[in-house]
DNA sequence: AAACACTTCAACCGCACGCAA
DNA sequence: ATTGCGTGCGGTTGAAGTGTT
């Protein structure tokens, strides 16, 4: 039986696009908003998977993207994420902004690998390369950590490395909330993603590999601006750890429910 | 200048998840 | 409970670029 294919694979243009299909994908993108990638190449005249589509505008020519060099506070920022999180590109991504997945993996193994190596660290591990013995045990299991997946036991022996400080800097670290939205609610311009940070959802990531955990600092309450009238709110503002230093006047996302507005930053 | 080796990174692929019917 | 759809994620690939001999 299987799937079916998420596209007519005969049809389609595959490698590399043309400056025309970019044109094509962000003119339609700013007309109706992203969102509905299985209908979209149709709809904005392209002969490419929807798939495509979206690895194209989300990695490449999303306008908030930050290209050029990652700097040596983004490289660290990367590491510390890392060994916190493991591969898990999108979340340490959704702490970095400007950067995609993509952009963070690629560097990744191309630049910090190596970078870690010669501070003789163990990449994946962020141990000391000489413990092999603790190596082979937690490199699987930092690669381990699947949406949903049980606990492991093995999962937890990273993180009883890591100190107890961090293990808290991770529980006060927004997560994305994976969300799938219909055409329409997604068929918005704003050039915010439908994803929604969820601290309490990290938190649960956290609980399932079996941890003790420490509870995260309370929010800050902040005033702020939206769309030129004030309004109160919680702010999930986060810093690695550190206390808000948003003082309300956020680079992050907004959302609001029942009038409850939450403020998130990624870092 | 040519051939080869190495590096980079955009793009692809397969799978997992959430949701709705 | 099952199935199919739409989407997102992480691993991998391969073309293009760059460096070396």
């Amino acid at each position: 039986m299987g799937r079916t294919p998420c596209c007519e694979k005969e049809h389609t243009n595959k490698g590399a696009w043309t400056k025309e299909e970019d044109e094509r994908l962000i003119n339609y993108i700013k007309a109706y908003g992203e969102g509905c990638w299985r209908s979209l190449p149709k709809a904005a005249g392209l002969l490419r998977c929807g798939k495509s589509c979206r690895l194209r505008w989300i990695n490449y020519l999303r306008p908030d993207l930050k290209r050029g060099n990652f700097t040596d506070e983004e490289d660290e920022m990367i590491i510390h994420l890392h060994s916190l999180l493991g591969n898990k590109w999108s979340l340490i991504a959704a702490r970095i902004p400007g950067r995609t997945d993509n952009e963070i993996k690629n560097y990744w193994n191309t630049h910090i690998k190596r970078k870690l190596n010669s501070r003789g660290i163990d990449p994946q591990t962020h141990t000391p390369l000489n413990s092999t013995s603790t190596a082979s045990t937690t490199t699987t299991s930092n690669n381990s950590i699947k949406k949903g997946s049980s606990s492991n036991t093995n999962s937890t022996t990273k993180f009883q490395l890591e100190s107890q400080n961090s293990l808290t800097k991770v529980m006060q670290a927004p997560q994305i909330v994976r969300g799938t939205t219909s055409c329409e609610e997604s068929n918005s311009s704003s050039g915010i993603t439908t994803e929604e940070v969820n601290p309490a959802a990290e938190l649960n990531l956290d609980l399932s590999l079996g941890l003790s955990v420490q509870p995260a600092q309370p929010h800050q309450q902040v005033t702020f601006q939206v769309s030129g009238y004030q309004k109160q709110g919680v702010c999930f503002c986060y810093s690695l750890g550190q206390s808000c230093t948003c003082g309300g006047s956020m680079a992050g996302s907004i959302t609001a429910q029942d009038n409850l507005y939450r403020l998130y930053k990624p870092y």
